[in-house]
DNA sequence: GTATATGCAAACTGTTTGCAGGTGA
DNA sequence: TCACCTGCAAACAGTTTGCATATAC
């Protein structure tokens, strides 16, 4: 999907609810949509902040909150929680679904997919009666990195 | 696994680690193991305060979160993210390792376990380089009874 | 023009912590 | 005895909210 139609979905989106393009949710949106990553409320406000020219282009943390909350509810965004404690978030462009394979050394996410776990969990699902809307898989884990430098510390 | 092993197991714990059997770590052993189901921590001070008879009873907040953790950390509790922004708890007795079903509706977590499910997991892990410690899976959606309610009240 | 958004600061929720006094080994 | 525990209340982090002002439509 291009970055303009997704644009344009947003417009939509905001105008069957009836509410308005602010400066505050354009930038809001672009550099969300910009960023490839996942990012926390927190570390988004201070990349607005920090690439603020001119005092008009000033978003408040309030407005930060309410503007990703926002674009989860619209599908724009989708809401990744990693059992830190804050709200990760990560724009749904070109991603398709994926789990996540989080680094519990130095926090890392890495994505991954795999058809027949998605199949399963399916299946898990009808026969316990649930109607499936979303699912959450979280390995949770040492990276390549991180157990090499343990490694290497043990070593020294 | 019987009560008395378990009991005994915990009492070994806190041995080792140079704590003491306290009152109000005896009392929050017996109520989690006491009970088969998953509970947050101000769930559970309420369980506590509600059974309280005499004033040496008494557990507070603050003792209620210490020890959880403490129990968790012994790997006689499992903490497990709803997403709900509350830590829940269950007890490890009889359990073995197993994901959830949590129904969006109404709260309602089911428990389920697949081996194949397990199996991909450890693959990708392999394969992503990571040393796997922990995973959790969660599935979203709406539950039997939720489902059969939203349709009585639409026809209705 | 006016309903909707924003910024600010204060409120809130779940949880942790410092400290003075209590208690188990 | 004395280190460890507890209860209390205050501190915390992340997030939400009430309100007066500003702004998109």
């Amino acid at each position: 999907m291009k970055h303009e139609t997704i644009r344009h979905s947003f417009e939509e989106f905001l105008k069957t609810k009836g509410l308005r393009l602010t400066r505050q949710r354009s930038r809001i949106f672009e550099k969300a949509f910009a960023c490839h990553d996942h990012f926390t409320a927190e570390t988004f406000l201070g990349w607005l902040t920090a690439e603020e020219v001119s005092k008009a282009d000033r978003v408040s943390r309030a407005t930060v909150y309410r503007t990703l909350g926002l674009l989860a509810d619209g599908g724009f965004l989708e809401l990744l929680d990693t059992g830190s404690g804050e709200a990760h978030y990560e724009h749904v462009l070109g991603h398709r679904h994926h789990d996540h394979l989080i680094c519990t050394s130095c926090g890392r996410i890495e994505e991954f997919v795999d058809e027949k776990i998605e199949e399963l969990q399916a299946e898990i699902a009808r026969s316990h009666g649930f109607e499936l809307t979303s699912h959450d898989l979280r390995l949770m884990g040492i990276c390549k990195s991180c157990r090499r430098k343990a490694k290497t510390n043990v070593s020294a």
